[in-house]
DNA sequence: ACTGCAATTGAGACTCAGTCGCAAATGAAG
DNA sequence: CTTCATTTGCGACTGAGTCTCAATTGCAGT
């Protein structure tokens, strides 16, 4: 493989008299091999039964090597450990997240980055990168979550939850 | 004090049969006694200092009531660990975080928001809440940023980072 | 190809935020 | 004032991520 972003995380490397290391160098592959938000411990696991011995301290180094090289994307998408994403030279999106099944959609709007630029501007903020995530429930889940929202409690309007902390359900007024 | 949030919280615990404890009541009036961004450690020491003693596992599971019952808001700030901020009744706002200093600015730009509904309308997305945080340098720390900048390599520019990993920094190059 | 050595790795101990289980304490309905 | 479900504190636990250090490995120079 020898693509754009293979060759951004060489000169990376290079310009910081890095090693380009086997192991570097399978955890990019796996990153880059398929567009999915992938989580440490997955790539772990990918790169151990693919018979590639590798250690979760590298992982973690690595994916700091990749993310501050700019070709891969850090991000939050649960409440719980970060994701990672491959990024595409120039390109930028946000996300979507389903709360039900947990699937994650990409989006841009750039009428919203323009938007961000007007805000910063007005405080005297330069912004150097931006997070932006909608959480709720994707078009597969609507109907599905729709008809669960009926079985339970009358006048309790399906709220957003901080995170997947479970409190105990509301029982019904007697 | 008897404010709107405080009938808020009363009349949620009523509802589901929990107790106004007065360790709850102390964690309410020590998170709306200022309008900041606390962590939970933080609110622990300060209450612990107050001469009200309450535990760890307290804290955390009233900031869960505190949360569900939507007066409270859960955000994530640096990267690592939650904030926890008042919520005004009906008001809502993003924030703008700088990586010098640590100052939250919070914004609001309605035109964004309505940007938003109509992404999720594209996607047949149903939104239960987001979250959207501008990461960069804020008005008072950017003279100094940029003497700094100056100071290092020239040809790197000032980038964005996905946290506060510290990897090496670029030497010169000979 | 061989050497030298700084950069890198793996293993496992460690940290830190947050969670859990349980016996003792307590608010509030009667 | 009683009763008892809810709540609390304690301390053990979890899981993601970090650190340390001895052993290994790329790679620049020969």
């Amino acid at each position: 493989m020898n693509s754009r972003e293979q060759t951004i995380f060489r000169k990376y490397l290079e310009r910081r008299g890095l090693k380009l290391t086997s192991e570097r160098q399978a955890l990019f592959d796996e990153l880059f091999a398929r567009h999915e938000h992938m989580e440490a411990d997955e790539l772990l696991v990918r790169l151990r039964t693919k018979h590639k011995k590798i250690s979760r301290a590298t992982i973690y180094r690595t994916l700091d090597l990749l993310v501050d090289s700019g070709i891969v994307g850090r991000v939050r998408i649960g409440d719980t450990g970060y994701r990672y994403e491959r990024l595409r030279a120039g390109e930028h999106h946000d996300h979507l997240i389903c709360n039900e099944c947990g699937r994650v959609i990409e989006f841009f709007e750039p009428a919203i980055e323009n938007l961000q630029d007007e805000v910063c501007e007005r405080y005297g903020f330069l912004a150097l990168s931006h997070s932006h995530q909608l959480r709720g429930i994707c078009r597969q889940c609507r109907p599905r979550a729709a008809r669960e929202h009926a079985k339970s409690v009358e006048g309790e309007p399906l709220r957003a939850r901080g995170g997947p902390r479970r409190l105990r359900p509301v029982p019904s007024p007697r």
